[in-house]
Parts: structure tokens; C-alpha cells; sequence
RNA sequence: GCGCCCGUAGCUCAGGUGGAUAGAGCAUCGGAUUUCUAAUCCGACGGUCCCAGGUUCGAGUCCUGGCGGGCGCGCCA
């Protein structure tokens, strides 16, 4: 039994009484709850029953007869409904307390199959701030899915072919021994790639060195170009893992652009025979002015034969297809790519895979800094793990200044910290830009990822004074008496809507919103409200209320990826 | 130049399928702690929902055209 239960009743009703098949009653939620927990609007009657909706809202609040446990009422053009409010915390209070840990869930994605592309960093190059957005969006869409009863596939795209390995191998030839590659390995490849780029403007002689380097990788020789790509890419690979594991974030799969470089000659080939290619200025090209006049074409091979990043994605689109027949593959890459993953699908369409349709771009707005866009290579760029390491550190203050206390501080300082990271970049609708600003990260108060785990050690904290006062009888609860926790009760038995609606849209801040929401309800009521010490019945059933109200902000918080610490 | 995205309070943002008086946080000002964590709560202040048309009983929401900002536009990824 769920909330939906009263909605459905309420439904049927309607449907009786004007008419409508029961799918075309639309309910919706009053904007004051003191209104009611559900209105439906008469307007849209007006017309056929040529009656005027405050007419229509009387009549039918008089012809309603009995529902069980709702209570129909006419304001005006509105016909509001309330739930009984003890069948109200009934029906909430059980469900979530029932389920624990799988309520929100469902089991919608049963046998089928998501892909995500998350993360998708470029070895040898520092994760900046920017790189957050695509692995946390990734990582909490993925944990979604799980939930609702989905066979997920996390994939990190680790950005590891391309020229610019060329450019780096020819930089670690020529300047390898001036730098001290074991104990910092990310910063001293930076400083290769940047030397690299400034002395390539005056020396030409290096652009034919990467160029042929790049050439070696991909002919596949087993030589000294590839012995040092591959020290590359594990060197970074360790770097990445330690920040993964700080923001808690695991892969199912690390299958850099390399992993498809099998494939790529029987992608091109594929390609070529569904016949839509052809040869444009040297290149071998798909022409797509058939699905948008302006959408320029993709190309598959340079002038020079090496490949370019569309065809490694063509080939790992066909290669995940053939290995998953995916219900949906999300790729999780900034907005700035829109016309790259248009491209790749308008390829797969004109050869006829349909599937293509089943490919989103999750795409998410820049990180940029008030100084403008960043930039690594000009040193405009701010690193991800000082990020982390200064919201932990700030997180650590203000533990020693409100709760000295606490035990295992520091590792609450660094669960409040990289939540604060992670609600902030998880905050707002993921199209909009973001301008990174310090002082915002590290805000601890109001809308942010400490403000709800706060609400959850709070609640937490009430639950453990009950159990050392010697526990409540929890059977003599008097649930009638929640009224005045009403729309936290009808906030609760809506998060399973949020969960499924985050999920259609690839849209975690669903969850942010509503968790902020949930909790400005709770804390609230616990401005207002004592659970303790008041008579049994009632503390009885406050203690539910409470229980149930921890247990969402908990569930809601795994699922963005953040702790949710018993104490802080 | 062309295409896509964004535009709501001083700032950062919410505003399911068009519906009741457009809501939060930050900032500013004023309050609340002998009792379950004040990283909290309560109140005040703050709005041409970018502009102009259109559709509709009804538009922040849909359509058209502007304006402003961002991103992208063949051999980078």
C-alpha cells in the first residue's frame, strides 16, 4: 500500500461521477497543503458541461458520496481532497519503514539493461574541477538505476589515444630525463605537454615526431612508443583511482578509446559498406546533410589514415550494442559535444541501426571560473583533489568549533566535506552552467550536502536518546496524532515518484531538490515538536515519524553519493 | 554568418503533463537555545518571471520574432 493507493480511489471516482476515462482525471498537488493533499481542477469541464467551474466543483463535492479515508472538499473551481491522517502515516510510515533501504525503488528496469558513460578523463593530465560533474552525475544516475530495479553498466571512457600521445611521447623522448616522473607523475607529464606545446610553435621538427610517434601507436608495433604510452596510462590510471575512491564512485568498466583500437579498421569497413561514406578533401567522411542541412559531416579517417575520436566512439557504440542490446546508454560529456554525439547517432541512422534512438547525450553545463573558461595549458585551472582536500579541511573547523568532541572526526570532516563537494556540483538542473567559486564549495549552511546530513545526525540523534532511555513501546503508537507532520508524510510517500521521475530524465538534482525540500519540512517540525517526554502515544508515534524520516534522507544521500553520518 | 543551449528577487537557484496568492537559500535587518545537535528554526526586506506579439477561460510554463549571455561549426578530444 502506497500513497498511490488514495490517489487511485480518488481517480476512480471522478471517472464515475463526469465521465473521463479514469487516465484523463488529472490530479494535482494543492500549492498551500493546508488546501489538501490532492486538487483536481475544474476548469477543463467548464466547456462540455457548460457550467461554471466553481458550479461544477459544488455539484461534484456533493455527489462524491463515501471514499474510504478521504475527504473531498470544493474551494472554488478546485475540488481538493484530504487523506485521513492516520491512514496517511499508516500507509507512508509502513511502506518505508518496511522496505528500509529499497524504498524509492522499484523493479521498472527488470531485464533491461543501461549503459552509462561517466568520467571519461584524458590520462596524463591532472582531474580538474571540471572533470567532477561528469563522474558525479555519472555515478549517481547509475545508483538510480540500480535502484529501480535496473542492470547497470558504469563505463569510464579513460581518454587515452589521440594525437596529442603522439605529442607527449615525442616530449618524453627528447626531455623524459629532465623530469622526475615516479613521485608525481600527472604534474611532471603536464609540464612535458606544455613545454611541448610552446617549443612546437618555433621547432616544426617536433609536430613530425608526434605525428609519427601517433603513427607507430596505431600500427600497432610492439616498440618503444607503445612501452611508453603504456607507462603513461598506468602511471595516471593510479593517480585517478585514488580520487574515485574518495568520492566513493566505482566502475564496472575502464575501457579507454585503446580498448577499441581492434576494432577500428572493421568499424570503418562496416561503415563503408552500409555505403555512406565517401572521400572529402583526403578524408574519409559521412556525409549527414540528408538528416540536417547543416549539420557538417563526421569524419572517420585523416587525410593521413589515423582515426579521430568519432570513429572510436562509432566503434564502442557498436561494440557495447552487440554486448548489451542496451534498454538505454547514457553518455554523461558536457553540452559542448551536442553536435559530436548528433553526428554519431546521424551515422548509426543513416546505416540503419534504429538503436541509435536508444543513445542520450546527458549532457551538463561548463565549470568555468570567474577569471573565465579553465584551461590546464595555460595554468587557469583549479585540481580536484584540492577541492576535496580544503572542503575536508573546512569541515574539520567547524567540527572542532561545534562538537570537539566527536569521535572519528576526521573521517566525518572528510564525509561532510566531499558532500559538500558533491550536493553543490548535484544542486542545480545539470544544463546550467556553473561558475565555480570557492567560498560557495565550501558553504556549510543552507541549501548544501551538510544541511541534509545534518537533518539525518539530528534525527539520528533522537533515535539513540529513545533507545538509551530504555526504548518506546512502538506498538502504542497513536498515529492519528501526526497531523501536524502531514506534508512531511506526504513528502515521504512521494519519493518513489522523484526516484522514477530522476530517472527518465537523467536528472539527479531531482533527488538534490527534494532532499532539500524534505528537510526544511523536518527541521521545521523539530523546531516545533518534542519527541521525548511527552505522553507515550504520541512520543510513540513521533518516533515513527522520525525513524521513517532518517530513513529517506539516508537512501536519498546514497544515492547522490554522500555519506550520511550518524554524528557530526 | 549558421546551429544548439540558457535568461525567474541584489547573488545562486526551485517552479511534473499550461491552473489557486510565483517559492527557497545566500546577503541585509530583527528574533529564538535551563529540555531530542543553533551546520538549526521564526520573522522582515526583496519580483516589468529579458522584451514584443500570438494561442487559450487561464501563460514563468506553449508558438513566432527580437535582445543578452554561453557553447559549437572537417582532419583536437
Amino acid at each position: 500500500m502506497s500513497l498511490q493507493t488514495f490517489v487511485d480511489r480518488v481517480r476512480a471516482r471522478l471517472a464515475e461521477l463526469t465521465g473521463l476515462p479514469p487516465e484523463e482525471v488529472r490530479l494535482e498537488t494543492p500549492r498551500d497543503a493546508s488546501l489538501g493533499d490532492l486538487a483536481f481542477p475544474c476548469f477543463p469541464l467548464a466547456r462540455s458541461m457548460r457550467q461554471a467551474p466553481p458550479k461544477i466543483a459544488a455539484d461534484l463535492a456533493e455527489r462524491l458520496g463515501d471514499l474510504p479515508e478521504v475527504e473531498g472538499r470544493a474551494v472554488g473551481p478546485y475540488l481538493n481532497f484530504t487523506i485521513d491522517r492516520g491512514a496517511l502515516a499508516r500507509t507512508v510510515v509502513g511502506a518505508v519503514l518496511e522496505q528500509g533501504e529499497a524504498y524509492g525503488g522499484s523493479d521498472e528496469g527488470a531485464g533491461k539493461t543501461i549503459v552509462i558513460d561517466l568520467s571519461s578523463p584524458n590520462i596524463a593530465k591532472p582531474m580538474s574541477v571540471g572533470h567532477l560533474r561528469s563522474t558525479v552525475i555519472g555515478a549517481a544516475l547509475q545508483r538510480i538505476f540500480d535502484a529501480l530495479g535496473y542492470r547497470t553498466v558504469g563505463i569510464n571512457h579513460i581518454g587515452d589515444w589521440g594525437s596529442q600521445f603522439g605529442k607527449l611521447v615525442a616530449a618524453i623522448d627528447r626531455w623524459g630525463d629532465t623530469v622526475d616522473l615516479e613521485s608525481d607523475p600527472i604534474k611532471a607529464l603536464l609540464a612535458l605537454y606544455v613545454r611541448y606545446h610552446e617549443e612546437e610553435a618555433n621547432d616544426h621538427s617536433l609536430e613530425e615526431e608526434a605525428r609519427a610517434a601517433f603513427r607507430e601507436l596505431e600500427s600497432g608495433e610492439e616498440g618503444e612508443v607503445r612501452r611508453t604510452w603504456r607507462r603513461i596510462t598506468e602511471l595516471s590510471l593510479r593517480e585517478f583511482d585514488k580520487l574515485y575512491e574518495r568520492l566513493n564512485v566505482r566502475f564496472d568498466e575502464v575501457r579507454g578509446e585503446s580498448f577499441y583500437e581492434p576494432y577500428l579498421d572493421s568499424t570503418v569497413e562496416r561503415i563503408q559498406a552500409a555505403g555512406v561514406t565517401k572521400v572529402s578533401e583526403g578524408a574519409l567522411v559521412v556525409d549527414l546533410t540528408s538528416l540536417d542541412p547543416n549539420m557538417p559531416p563526421c569524419l572517420l579517417r585523416k587525410s593521413d589514415g589515423t582515426t579521430l575520436y568519432a570513429t572510436r566512439d562509432l566503434a564502442a557504440a557498436l561494440h557495447r550494442w552487440e554486448l548489451y542490446e542496451f534498454h538505454r546508454a547514457l553518455y554523461v560529456v558536457g553540452g559542448e559535444q551536442r553536435l559530436h554525439f548528433r553526428q554519431l547517432k546521424g551515422v548509426l541512422h543513416r546505416m540503419g541501426l534504429d538503436w541509435e534512438s536508444r543513445m542520450e547525450h546527458v549532457d551538463f553545463g561548463m565549470l568555468r571560473l570567474p577569471e573565465g573558461k579553465m584551461s590546464t595549458r595555460k595554468g587557469r585551472v583549479v585540481f580536484l583533489d584540492d577541492v576535496l582536500d580544503r572542503a575536508a579541511e573546512e569541515a574539520r573547523r567547524i567540527i572542532a568549533e561545534k562538537n570537539p568532541d566527536l569521535a572519528d572526526a576526521d573521517a566525518i570532516a572528510e564525509q561532510v566535506g566531499i558532500g559538500a563537494v558533491i550536493f553543490n556540483d548535484l544542486k542545480r538542473e545539470r544544463i546550467k552552467d556553473v561558475e565555480f567559486v570557492w567560498e560557495e564549495v565550501l558553504t556549510f549552511e543552507g541549501e548544501t550536502g551538510p544541511y541534509v546530513q545534518y537533518t539525518h545526525a539530528r534525527l539520528a540523534s533522537i533515535l539513540r536518546k529513545a533507545a538509551a532511555e530504555g526504548g518506546v513501546d512502538e506498538g502504542a503508537a497513536d498515529l492519528a496524532r501526526l497531523a501536524d507532520a502531514a506534508p512531511i508524510l506526504a513528502r515521504l510517500g512521494r519519493f518513489p515518484d522523484v526516484l522514477r521521475s530522476a530517472g527518465e530524465h537523467a536528472e539527479p538534482s531531482e533527488i538534490t531538490q527534494y532532499l532539500l525540500a524534505l528537510c526544511r519540512e523536518v527541521n521545521s517540525w523539530y523546531a516545533e515538536h518534542r519527541v521525548l517526554g511527552v505522553e507515550a502515544p504520541l512520543s510513540a508515534a513521533r518516533l515513527l515519524l522520525i525513524r521513517a524520516s532518517k530513513s529517506v534522507v539516508a537512501n536519498g544521500l546514497r544515492l547522490l553519493g554522500l555519506a550520511a553520518p550518524e554524528e557530526m
